[in-house]
DNA sequence: TCGTATGTTCAGTCTTGACTGAACCCACGG
DNA sequence: CCGTGGGTTCAGTCAAGACTGAACATACGA
């Protein structure tokens, strides 16, 4: 039996996961990641998890994979340990963007497609397609560099040394 | 009754709209912008619609209604016409990506409420909030700036004027 | 080998919301 | 003042999927 999350923090886990909500993430994980994002520690099993965001222990087992494959948390096995723990993966943020950016290609190519069906037609028509594609190309050129950028700009210098000394060494592994 | 939609473009649409359904959008205002994108002429009636896209009449109207207030779509009216029309309002892009930062921000403000909350803690367990706090104040800064390179790169002059006055004036059917 | 601790999967419930036909409202032309 | 075309709204259906308890699978310690 774990001490009740407190009050402020109980509520701001839920307005993350409504807020990962309209991204398509069910509740249920998002208070998950959320959860992970300020618990302590950092490492949480699936009973943990359950208890803390209130949620069957088969919600836990479901969402913690469906995050683990969307690379936005890590399963990880502390040597000697009975039971898996869940932690935020360091990276997330480089995932989240990167499918972001998958999702901008897919329209990309539809854009393309479709001018490509509208090929026979007067330009009229086709100009407003034209303009969208222009757009997602710009993004499709711009958003790589603006994420190099970003990791330019690290200052902690990359996630190298972040070393955190949890209760005997970690696998640093990431499987899958 | 509308000359058929052609198969390849039926298609097209259809896949538009289960991209834009990613984003939330129902399947029904997914399909209607998708057509909007492609249709000739460019402005249609509700019925256009019903029939391009194969929709009832109360589709059409709840999912114009949706599809307008988000900035995506223009009603208008053209001068002596009985019927509304719509078509895809030029500058929807900007809309996009407006709402998109809008995002961010509501991000932003709730990575800072959890540091808030955070506040007493061993600077450990903040680490994780405080990266993504980074990471989320760096894109506020950096996509209006894309935003406006785009906007630079504008070939056509014509979306200088951010705000177009809707040329039908807007009927008060309803308001907000 | 058995018993137990962990995790996964299944079957079923329940909520949400997209979509529809039909009733309704309203402006305009007679 | 009616009648009609155009648009909105309502009540109801339907499907998707989030969530759960319980059955099931698996590995390990005794």
């Amino acid at each position: 039996m774990r001490k009740p999350v407190e009050a402020g923090l109980r509520e701001w886990v839920e307005q993350v996961s409504m807020l990962l909500e309209q991204d398509g993430v069910p509740r249920m994980a998002g208070r998950i990641f959320g959860w992970l994002l300020v618990c302590d520690p950092p490492e949480q099993s699936l009973e943990d998890l359950a208890s803390a965001v209130q949620g069957s222990k088969a919600s836990m087992s479901t969402m913690t994979r469906l995050l683990a494959q969307s690379g936005l948390v890590d399963r990880v096995r502390l040597p000697g340990a009975r039971r898996d723990a869940f932690r935020i993966q360091p990276s997330q943020w480089q995932t989240l963007w990167r499918s972001r950016i998958a999702l901008i290609q897919q329209a990309t190519a539809l854009t393309e497609r479709g001018l490509e069906l509208l090929s026979g037609r007067p330009p009229a028509q086709r100009t407003r397609l034209e303009e969208l594609d222009r757009q997602y190309r710009f993004f499709l050129r711009a958003l790589p560099e603006i994420l190099e950028r970003l990791e330019l700009e690290e200052p902690s210098g990359e996630r190298r040394a972040r070393a955190r000394p949890a209760r005997g060494r970690e696998p640093a592994r990431h499987a899958t």
